[in-house]
RNA sequence: GGUAACGUGGCCGAGUGGCUAGGCAGAGCUCUGCAAAAGCUCGUACAGCGGUUCGAAUCCGCUCGUUACCUCCA
């Protein structure tokens, strides 16, 4: 298990050569949803990120538990009104159980998911499922005297921690910055600092979503159940956290303060990896600020800024053309030619498919072999470097290059060796089907290809070509297909 | 205001001291019944100004512009 994968770490800002804890195995965390509302374009980005690091780290030899949370008991939305639950806006909004809502998020995306080719999590934990690890480990964190209760609720006692730890080591905060740039919101006064952040909140009358624990009939704190459940199922220490970018404060600096305040006092992962943002005209596609489209929107084009629809292989594309930590700007022009860039390697696998060696072949040419087993060095080359999909997607267009000339006749297979062929061949087809994940996409219509067979059969009844007539419908037999000539006009149905 | 990034040819987007990134669009050529596909060739890009260096898109400084985080957000 030697390679040498690099991957930029947050916490120190560089790149790292990356050793796993306990090789060959792989502990790989990424914060999942909220399911509160449809996924976006954004929501794309990590889950294809660290699903293509995923593959990665299998190909080259590792064995990856790779768990992503549901969260499902809902963030505190902390606009003006007091913060309530966003599950439970809409819950009640639309009469339904919060469940309810929740479960529909999540199957829509679970089949969005599925639709981008995203390998799903070995371990999908939900946040409501994991109360009793919640409140186990807030017992712990106050239990180490880092966190206090106040009138029900529990609070994180951030200065308390920063005593010994340091808050902020992710992020590059600074604590007093950060106390001399506090706003003063509304419902803090049960907090001793306004750095402090909620454990466990205290259920308003009103609140449905409601759990018993120790201090208050209530819920868990917005950032907890990451903690809680990736200890779970990945211990105390980890390899990886993956996240986007707008994660990283306060969301993951509190998931670090929260594991070391509640046990060993160590790291809750080594690396922490952040996805930049999707932005459109600039700005960063967000909830929030109301720019989003849903890949529902995306993959039938049902959006006022969508030119035409983009299916989900030319997103996921579109999404590894650029580097991970880069922030790629939403475009028709940029979907257009990423849905062409996409064709061009699906083409290629076509090709490569149908490419024979020939036999008996001894015209090894040395410069030709030397060219084409540099190229397929250099297909993976790139991902080992911080994982760089775009790099790698280059070179697998300079491969593509020779693999059509091979195919028209430009390049000849005999100048190389067999062995470099089935090299170069399978290099490609991992990379492309294996590792970046893209499959064939069915773009053409069954019942399109079908009428224009009836409509040569049309025609060959016309001119009484009946000879013709009998192929088509002999060759349509074979599919299983049987052409219905009614005096309405030509059908067919289904052989029974 | 604090902190952190970014600014690459018509568009998207790699690259971080000397070696062609790549895709899309555009022009020309080859192939071709026509076309398409494919291949080949082409654009003398690195926000501006100054500095370091034999040499900078790449390092340093300043200026301008854009963004992100600091509040839920992938």
């Amino acid at each position: 298990m030697n390679h040498p994968l690099s991957l930029y770490n947050t916490l120190t800002r560089t790149k790292e050569k990356f050793e796993p804890l306990q090789p060959p195995f792989v502990g790989l965390y990424v914060c999942g949803p909220t399911v509160y509302g449809h996924a976006h374009l954004g929501h794309a980005r990590p889950y294809i990120t660290f699903d293509v690091l995923r593959r990665y780290l299998q190909h080259v030899g590792y064995k990856v538990r790779y768990v992503r949370n549901i969260t499902d008991v809902g963030h505190l939305q902390n606009d003006a009104d007091h913060g309530e639950d966003k599950i439970q806006k809409l819950a009640k909004a639309s009469q339904l159980e919060p469940m309810e809502v929740v479960q529909q998020f999540t199957n829509s995306f679970h089949q969005d998911m599925a639709r981008l080719n995203v390998t799903p999590p070995d371990i999908e934990p939900r946040a409501s499922g994991h109360i009793i690890e919640q409140i186990e480990m807030i017992q712990e964190i106050l239990d180490n005297g880092l966190a206090y209760e106040s009138n029900g609720s529990v609070y994180f006692d951030v200065p308390a921690y920063n005593q010994g730890h340091n808050y902020g080591k992710l992020s590059g905060r600074v604590i007093e910055d950060l106390l001399a740039n506090t706003r003063e919101l509304e419902g803090q006064e049960e907090k001793r600092s306004p750095l402090d952040f909620a454990l466990w909140k205290k259920a308003s009358p009103t609140h449905i979503m409601r759990w018993s624990s120790p201090w208050s009939e209530g819920f868990p704190g917005w950032h907890l159940e990451c903690s809680a459940m990736s200890r779970k199922y990945l211990g105390q220490q980890f390899d990886i956290h993956g996240g986007g970018l707008d994660l990283m404060f306060p969301h993951h600096e509190c998931e670090i303060a929260q594991s070391q305040a509640s046990h060993n006092h160590t790291d809750a992962a080594r690396f922490w990896v952040h996805n930049n943002l999707i932005t459109i005209n600039g700005k960063k596609m967000g909830k929030s600020l109301g720019n989003f489209i849903t890949l529902g929107e995306l993959f039938t084009g049902k959006h006022e800024l969508l030119q035409q629809a983009y299916s989900p292989m030319t997103v996921r594309f579109f999404i590894l053309q650029a580097h991970y930590r880069s922030t790629l700007d939403f475009s028709n022009e940029g979907l257009q030619a990423a849905r062409k860039g996409y064709l061009k390697v699906m083409n290629g696998l076509r090709i490569l498919d149908q490419l024979q060696y020939p036999t008996g072949a001894t015209a090894v040419d040395a410069k030709a072999e030397e060219e084409i087993k540099k190229l397929t060095a250099e297909l993976f080359a790139p991902l080992a470097d911080d994982l760089n999909t775009a790099k790698a997607i280059a070179n697998l267009f300079n491969l593509l290059k020779k693999i059509n000339s091979m195919h028209t006749g430009g390049f000849k297979l005999e100048t190389i060796s067999e062995e470099t062929f089935k090299q170069m061949r399978t290099e490609f087809r991992t990379l492309v089907q294996g590792v970046l994940g893209l499959k064939e996409e069915q773009t053409t219509d069954a019942q399109a290809l079908l009428n224009v067979v009836l409509g040569f059969y049309k025609e060959a009844k016309e001119v009484k070509d009946y000879a013709k007539v009998d192929v088509i419908r002999a060759q349509l037999k074979g599919q299983g297909i049987v052409i219905k000539d009614m005096k309405t006009g030509i059908d067919w149905a289904y052989e029974e």
